[in-house]
DNA sequence: TTGTACGCGTTATCAT
DNA sequence: ATGATAACGCGTACAA
C-alpha cells in the first residue's frame, strides 16, 4: 500500500534521517554509494513523500490558497492561471476556494483556508469590506489582494483603476455620439464594481448628463444576470440608445436578451462592457471593452506573496497595472 | 499566532484529549459545564484544527482528487461542479489538477495526488490506456472514471455512449441533406474523441459516403484549436458542405473563423458539434450539437466514488448516462 | 467523566 | 557520513 520512509530505509540499508537527506538534496555529506542505494530503493518501491507529514514537521505546507468569487468566470479562470504559473515557478503548490460570490461562501472559505495551515493567500473578495480577511494577518499568513482593493485594509494590492475605466469607456461612447446610457451594475458590494459605476458617472457628469430615469439595474456579474437585467431593461425600450454593462459576462447575457427580441445590435442599441474575456470577441458582434489583464494581475498577486514571505518589512507595495479600450463592432463607429 | 489544541485545552482547564472530544461529536460522555468552557476556548482563540495533523492521526485526509485535462473548457468545469457539489454533501473536499491536455501534465498530476495522500479520484485521462493510473489502485485509493473509458483498466466509469452519439449526429446532418461532412478530430488518442469519429464513420458508411478528401484535420479540443483546424480546411473550400467538430468549443473557434472569412452558417456551411457547453447557444446561430450532461456525470462520479468507498466489493459498475440532439440554427432546417 | 500515553510520517538536531 | 531521537498537532485506546 502506501509506503514510508521507513520502507525505504529498511530496504536500502539505512535509517529514515538518510533517506530524508537523500531526498531533500543536502547530498554533499553523503557517500554516493548509499545515495545510489538509497535511490534505487525509492525508485523500486514507488516511495512518494507524505505531504501532510512533511508540512506537519517543516511548519509550512508549501500551499498557497486563492480566495475568488466565482472560478466559472473566464476573467478569473485566467486570473487564476497566472497565480498558478507563477506559483509553480516558486514551488508553491495552489488550493482554489471560490466562494460562488456570497458572503457566506466567502467565510467558508477562509475557514477552509485557515484549517489548511496555508503559508499565503490571494484574495479577491466579495465585499470590500471583509473584516475577516484580519485573521489571516494575525495568524501571520501573508496576504495579498488581486483585483479586488478592500477598504479597511493596507495589504499589498494589484489592481487596475476601475474609475478611470469606467471613466474611459463612458467617454468612448458619449464621443461616439451616445446619449443615454443605460447601466447594468455588479453586486452591491464589489469594489470593482462601484468602480465602474463611478466612473460612469463621473463621465455623464461631464457632459451634464445623467443616467436616463429607469435604465439602471442591477445584475450579479454572471451570464444569467446580465439576461435577467437586460429584460428588465428592454420594459423601458427607447429611454436609453446603448447599455454599459459592468463586466463582458453580463454583456455577453444582454446581448443574448436583445438577440431573443430581434433587437440588433449595433444598429438598434449600443452595448460595451468590462474585462475583454475571449468570449467577447468571439461572438457577433465583438463586444467593446475595456481589457483588464487578468492573467497579469494573478501573476504580479503571486510575485507580491512570495515577496511578502521573503521580506517581512512591508516594501511590498500596491500595484496599479495599465488597461486598454478594446473597439469592437457592437458599437456603431459614429450616431450620424 | 496558530493556536493548538493545547492552547484551548489550557485555557478551558481541561486536557487536549477532552477538547478533541468535544470537537469530534462523542458528546454524550461529556459534562456539559466542561463541554461549555471548551466550546468557549475555542470560540476566544478562534481555533480550527490543522487538517494535516487530523489527516495523519486519521489515516485518512477527506480529500479527493479530480484529475481533469482542461478546466478552463466549460464542459468540464461544469463537471468539476458536480463533483464538487456531491463531496461537500459527503463532507469531503476536492482537489483539483489540471493536466493541460498533455500526458506529462497528467503523470505530474498523478504524483501530486499520491503525495496529497488522496483518498480517492475522479479521472478523466488525456489518453485512454495510462497505465501510471494503477498507481491508486495499488495503494488502496479508490479510482473512478468519468466521461472518458480506459481501455486497459476495469474500474467503476461514468460515460456516455460517444460513438452513438456521433453517429447521431452525422445521421442528423445527412437527413438534412448534407453530403460532404468535413471533420475536425479530437486529441489522437482521447477516448470521447475516438469514440465520436467512429460514430461519424458509421454512419457515413451506412450512406455509403465517405469522409470528404483532405477534409478531415486534426485539433485540440480547444477553441484555438478549433480556429486554426478551420482555417485549414477553408484550403479546400468547395470539398464539404458541413464541418463536424469533434467538440463545441473546437465548432466555436470554426465559427469564429469563418465568419472571419465571411462565410455564412448556416447558408454556406453547416457546423456542428458536442457537449452542448452553455456558450452554443449564447452565439449566432446557435450551435447543433449533442448534450452530455456534464455536470451529472461529475455528480455520478462522487457517488460511485462513495459506494467505491464504502463497499470493498466491487458491486459498482459502469454507468452510461444517456443525452440528447440539440437542433440550433447552424444547420439549414432542409437542403433544397 | 476526564487524563495519560502513544503513534501517525517526516525532518532537524545532536551524537557518533 | 550516518544513526538515534525528539518534535510537529492531533486522535484514541486505556487507565484512572
Amino acid at each position: 500500500m502506501g509506503f514510508t520512509i521507513k520502507d525505504v530505509a529498511e530496504r536500502a540499508g539505512v535509517s529514515p534521517a538518510t533517506v530524508s537527506r537523500v531526498l531533500n538534496g543536502q547530498q554533499r555529506y553523503i557517500r554516493p554509494e548509499t545515495r545510489e542505494r538509497v535511490l534505487r530503493a525509492v525508485q523500486e518501491l514507488g516511495y512518494l513523500p507524505d505531504r501532510r507529514a512533511q508540512a506537519l514537521r517543516r511548519r509550512r505546507t508549501g500551499v498557497i490558497g486563492v480566495l475568488t468569487p466565482d472560478i466559472s468566470n473566464p476573467f478569473f479562470s485566467l486570473l487564476v492561471r497566472g497565480v498558478e504559473h507563477e506559483a509553480r515557478a516558486h514551488g508553491y503548490s495552489v488550493l482554489i476556494c471560490d466562494s460562488q460570490n456570497a458572503p457566506e461562501g466567502e467565510d467558508r472559505a477562509i475557514d477552509a483556508l485557515l484549517r489548511e495551515r496555508v503559508d499565503g493567500v490571494i484574495v479577491t473578495s466579495v465585499r470590500a469590506d471583509n473584516t475577516k480577511l484580519l485573521k489571516f494577518l494575525s495568524k501571520g499568513i501573508a496576504l495579498v489582494v488581486a483585483d479586488r482593493p478592500l477598504t479597511h485594509l493596507d495589504v499589498p494590492t494589484v489592481t487596475v483603476d476601475n474609475v478611470r475605466d469606467g471613466y474611459k469607456l463612458t467617454k468612448h461612447l458619449l464621443a461616439l455620439g451616445y446619449e443615454r446610457l443605460a447601466f447594468i451594475q455588479g453586486p452591491p458590494d464589489t469594489a470593482t464594481a462601484l468602480g465602474r459605476w463611478t466612473g460612469y458617472l463621473q463621465a455623464l457628469r461631464e457632459h451634464d448628463l445623467e443616467p436616463p430615469k429607469g435604465a439602471v439595474v442591477s445584475g450579479d456579474f454572471t451570464f444569467e444576470g446580465g439576461y435577467r437585467a437586460a429584460k428588465r431593461l428592454l420594459r423601458r425600450l427607447g429611454a436609453f440608445d446603448a447599455i454599459v454593462a459592468a463586466n463582458d459576462l453580463m454583456a455577453l447575457g444582454a446581448l443574448y436578451a436583445l438577440r431573443e427580441r430581434g433587437i440588433a445590435v449595433p444598429d438598434e442599441l449600443g452595448l460595451a462592457g468590462f474585462d475583454d474575456i475571449p468570449m467577447a470577441s468571439w461572438v457577433h458582434p465583438r463586444l467593446t471593452t475595456v481589457a483588464i489583464p487578468a492573467y497579469r494581475i494573478g501573476k504580479e498577486a503571486m510575485k507580491l506573496l512570495c515577496a511578502c514571505v521573503r521580506t517581512d518589512a512591508d516594501k511590498v507595495r500596491h500595484r496599479v497595472l495599465p488597461t486598454r479600450l478594446v473597439v469592437g463592432e457592437s458599437c456603431r463607429p459614429s450616431r450620424r
